[in-house]
DNA sequence: CCCTGATTCGC
DNA sequence: GCGAATCAGG
């Protein structure tokens, strides 16, 4: 692959907005992050920070790179008030993929005061959470157990390959991600995998 | 171990 | 210019 105008305007575009360099790369597809970050230098356009402007040390780098930066913080939350963590009625679709909240994307605004105190936004993207609902008491069972070992990852802490099963009130400090290794290709680790991917065969209620 | 960006240097 | 290898860190 080649650095196409196209491919260099993606480039840009996602440095600029925080994303990693191999996210970049995976995006684009053909290259690896050293490729991606390669490019950047050379593009002069490393830091990303409209911040540290270089305090007393080598302002070198990127001399000439005017680097507009539009830093798109977004809001954390309007809506101060968050109705209730109800039970989300089972996500129990024939069709599994049961997209969790956007994880995946850069929070742009930590939501974290220094305080300590780890203020969870929990906007709309209420995550399964299955009731108790048709859940084979195995897999329930499995999933109290693993929650004991969790990593406990807070939302910025995931990655592609940390189960992303939401545990407790987001609206509580006590709230936390699985974080276990996922299963290869699901979102989440194997005991989460088991309660959030019904076989259809389960399903099948009193017949119709 | 997973990940991050930074640098070097042969091509 | 390119990017793998490497470095330095979290």
């Amino acid at each position: 692959m080649s650095w196409t105008d196209e491919r260099v305007e993606l480039l840009k575009k996602m440095w600029s907005e925080g994303q990693s360099a191999s996210q970049i790369a995976k995006e684009l597809g053909g290259v690896t992050r050293n490729a991606v970050i390669g490019k950047v230098h050379r593009l002069g356009l490393s830091n990303r920070a409209g911040a540290a402007p270089a305090p007393a040390a080598a302002p070198a780098a990127a001399a000439a790179a005017p680097v507009k930066e539009a830093k798109p913080v977004k809001e954390p939350r309007p809506e101060p008030e968050i109705a209730e963590p109800v039970a989300p009625a089972a996500a129990a679709e024939p069709e599994p993929e049961p997209a969790i909240p956007a994880a995946e994307e850069r929070p742009a605004a930590a939501p974290v005061s220094r305080t300590g105190k780890t203020i969870v936004p929990a906007g709309q993207p209420l995550p399964p959470q299955p009731s108790a609902n048709e859940i084979s008491p195995e897999a329930l069972a499995k999933v109290s157990e693993v929650e004991k070992k969790a990593k406990k990852l807070t939302l910025m802490e995931l990655t592609e390959r940390t189960c992303k099963w939401p545990v407790g009130d987001p609206a509580t400090p006590d709230f936390w991600f699985c974080g276990l290794p996922v299963q290869q290709g699901k979102p989440y680790c194997e005991a989460h995998v088991g309660v959030a991917f019904q076989p259809m065969s389960s399903r099948r209620d009193r017949r119709r």
